[in-house]
DNA sequence: CGGTATCCAAACCGATACTG
DNA sequence: CAGTATCGGTTTGGATACCG
């Protein structure tokens, strides 16, 4: 997900990636790559020097994969407060709803 | 997911849902038509009679996450044979790398 | 019919330690 | 630097039984 669309932009080193994108854990990261890289969507290359230098690009089908990640995380963006509005008023009617049946309105406070 | 392109169709009931998607549990469906609608992809409409009859559609924001899954499948599904083969050659070179660790090629049989 | 409640095994994932 | 290996807590989701 987020992977391909950092890698849109331009290659990344593997910890270079862990950093960009925050809040995933090297086993994640690692797992992720080898997954998108063994179903084509992201290539590795190695170089076998000291310390190893690894970098990884999108391929073709991957920069297809990761334009449509792109476009379908800025629809979700743009529809995020529509969608905390529709949270809260079901919430809201849930609440209102249940307050209803535990405790009849018989009095007020206040 | 599976939810919102059905849905785009015509409206669905619960159990109807359930056999047209395939493979889904009824809690997995009851917890997932509970989500939508309440993030508001999708309308929940429960006539009070014996037996409960309960239908499902989509809203306007529901429709359109709906139509962008639906292309979204299309295209994963075009590219299903590719990352097959991505990962079949893959493996294949995995494999041969991994035989060659193992066992140092001293003879073959026949 | 359209769910909810409960139990439980499997999968997931972060933290940590270690390696080439 | 770029991972792998392992442990253990959390989450997931199917199966089953029950309810309005």
């Amino acid at each position: 997900m987020l992977v391909l669309t950092a890698l849109l932009d331009r290659s990344y080193r593997f910890s270079e990636l862990r950093r960009e994108i925050g809040g995933v854990s090297e086993k994640m990261l690692a797992q992720t790559l080898q997954t998108l890289e063994r179903d084509g969507f992201v290539h590795r290359n190695a170089r076998p020097v000291i310390p190893p230098h690894v970098d990884y690009t999108v391929t073709d089908m991957g920069r297809e994969a990761g334009e449509r990640m792109r476009a379908m995380i800025q629809w979700v963006d743009d529809r995020m407060s529509a969608v905390v509005d529709a949270r809260a008023a079901y919430d809201r009617v849930r609440a209102e709803r249940d307050a209803a049946t535990e405790a009849p309105p018989v009095a007020r406070t206040r």
